[in-house]
DNA sequence: AAGTGGTCTAGACCACTAT
DNA sequence: TAGTGGTCTAGACCACTTT
């Protein structure tokens, strides 16, 4: 059964407001989400054209090329030159994980806490000194920090920083005290990118240890690698949450209905 | 040290080139983007104006506007209605992970199978029942795969389908053979939308088998739930893969530089 | 009052695709 | 050749913030 693009007659029904606070162009995205969501447009199907949209929304076609932007770039809509523009299939793989859910976990910022276990200077070892692109042995700041949420241990963070007088990396980092500190970038106008990636672990015995679980266990790490403006490493280390205690969960296709 | 929002004087050197390909909002949003690269423009400071740079660019408001509201979509500054736009701190909050990088992992499409373990009509327990919304002892499809990657077990993957002679997503979902097709979506014209959760788990008995693991093992499990265009569940199920073979990586701050 | 971002118009020209 | 999306203009008016 293949898929024949078709160009449906929308609901005539629906039409801007010109008086409503949402902008023609969202009032118009809205309007098409909802025309898929109805089944009216089904994956595979050709949407109007602009000037078809233009004529029948009374809209400029800067208006309908915004609102058909959106839809593309929420990648429910895929826009082909010379040819039209298209509703995309669901895909798994468009799914999307937001770090920033992690603070919806902590809901209220007031039961957070930072506790910090150790900070001291230790001797660059050839993993780290390789990571932070300096010379083995060389100094370094190590922290150990645990994070609490409602009265439970939730992270364990371990952070290696570039001992460097020139660079007020480290009395920033050491002043953080506040959760929301730590996941919002701490040291937020020294740095200028960084790298960060998930990955699945088991807690070994001290981690279980500080974050109060049975073992085995298996756990979230977050590593994260920070650079400043002169694109030099300047931290580098990760969180370890417990799995049971995190979810990551995120939409595909059509949010609206 | 608090931020005093600046408005620096860009390099005059960078100009629109209109005989490019690349339209002119992406090369001044390119322009924009490398002022914050080389340290001209911090975190805290303020862009110049748009009515500066519509004359600073030579180009229109319009154009101005969908440069800065492409860097505003990418979260490297922040436009406040009545103040300015300023340059955003990077934040780790702000990180995303694309489950289609899961693709890349598999590189060439040719070395992977999809080899059908089990396939059979079961009647639904408390927790399938619940999960697809219908009635408890009502039959659903029981699949059981194995992903191959270049001869290696890459993922097992377990999936109940509503039973529903009316609905042709049965059929459809038995005819995957690649891997593609479960990761695009299989049934994609009959899916509406879907939500997907990722989880860090310990392999099972029967999970280290067949992923040929040694236990204890970290993985990661991708938990789906797809819906039909009138919102019943249709197919609920996991991917589970061994996090030693996975890895989810993102950037934060700048890009380019 | 002045300056800022937010929205919108009514066209224009171009590149691409299909017939 | 006709139809499609892609880009762009040169303004306009509005809402909001700051002085």
């Amino acid at each position: 059964m293949a898929h024949r693009p078709q160009n449906k007659v929308l609901q005539e029904t629906a039409s801007i407001d010109r008086d409503s606070f949402e902008p023609a162009y969202a009032q118009l995205a809205g309007i098409l989400r909802q025309s898929m969501a109805d089944g009216l447009l089904r994956p595979g199907d050709q949407l109007p054209s602009e000037a078809q949209l233009v004529e029948r929304y009374g809209v400029s076609p800067m208006t309908v090329r915004r609102a058909i932007n959106i839809l593309a770039d929420q990648g429910v809509v895929v826009a082909e030159q010379g040819r039209g523009t298209f509703v995309k299939p669901v895909a798994m793989s468009a799914a999307t994980f937001q770090l920033g859910q992690l603070e919806n976990l902590f809901g209220n910022r007031e039961g957070t806490t930072v506790q910090l276990l150790e900070a001291r200077i230790i001797a660059a070892d050839e993993r780290v000194a390789r990571k932070l692109a300096i010379r083995e042995g060389k100094r370094t700041i190590y922290i150990r920090r645990l994070l609490w949420n409602s009265g439970e241990p939730a992270f364990y963070h371990r952070e290696y920083l570039v001992y460097d007088p020139t660079r007020p990396i480290v009395e920033a980092e050491l002043e953080v005290t506040a959760l929301q500190q730590l996941f919002s970038g701490s040291s937020e106008s020294l740095l200028k990118h960084g790298e960060i990636s998930i990955d699945a672990t088991l807690l070994d015995e001290e981690e279980s240890r500080l974050l109060k679980a049975t073992q085995p266990m298996a756990a979230f790490c977050f590593e994260h690698l920070f650079y400043d403006f002169d694109d030099r490493p300047v931290s580098w280390g990760w969180f370890i949450g417990r799995a049971d205690r995190l979810r990551f969960t995120t939409q595909v296709g059509l949010l609206l209905g």
